[in-house]
DNA sequence: GCGTAGTACTGCGCTATGCGTAGTACTATC
DNA sequence: GATAGTACTACGCATAGCGCAGTACTACGC
């Protein structure tokens, strides 16, 4: 099983996730995941998620500019983010119990 | 969020689980999905995902006539299918509890 | 000063896979 | 003979994660 295609449509979540404690820029986004335990996912989809909420109108965004490297463009949830992370944690959970009920007693 | 999406490489996982312990055919394996809570499941999806498992070898085949409407293609697991159903049941496993902690203290 | 490494982001094209739809074919029922 | 349910196939689409190349800036070592 690839874990890249399980990571689709849950991403989404991942990155929200990541994003509701403290504003954070796409590499920041992208070490928050890696070390939570998502340590494949590719910084190009997390880049693209990033830019896809935004357009989605689920972040605003502001630049920062940084004394020890380039430019960081910051994202934050507003309030149809927040609604939306608790709205997809709930489908997560209940497909995930869904799966477990499927599963239950395999190895 | 979408759940078609979710289903991104679980589907694998979901039919090799609904073929575990008893053969099925494609029709069958859609009921048994769609009653397990799946039931946004579409029919090309679970056919697909059987064409595709026989090709991977890890299912066999073998086709039975039926008496109440055109025949039969039942699907079995075999050694392989087995274990790799194993495989991905951890995979899943370890996925989600890497998601769960990304999502403690989420709604 | 130049190459390398780390940080930070963008854009392009590929691929896998679930889905919609149409089509085939058989049985049963009205 | 038309419709509905069963059972499967085939075609093409859309989504989204990924690989890779490219840009740009800082810092360090030679």
């Amino acid at each position: 099983m690839d874990t890249s295609q399980l990571l689709k449509g849950v991403l989404d979540l991942a990155v929200l996730a990541a994003l509701r404690d403290e504003d954070g820029y796409g590499y920041e986004v992208l070490r928050r995941l890696r070390q939570a335990g998502l340590d494949e996912v590719g910084d190009a989809s997390v880049y693209g998620t990033l830019r896809r909420l935004f357009r989605a109108g689920v972040l605003t965004s502001y630049v920062v500019p940084s004394e020890e490297g380039p430019h960081r463009k910051y994202y934050s949830l507003n309030d149809t983010g927040r609604t939306k992370l608790e709205e997809s944690v709930r489908t997560w959970k209940d497909f995930t119990d869904t799966m477990g009920q499927l599963l239950k007693g395999a190895a």
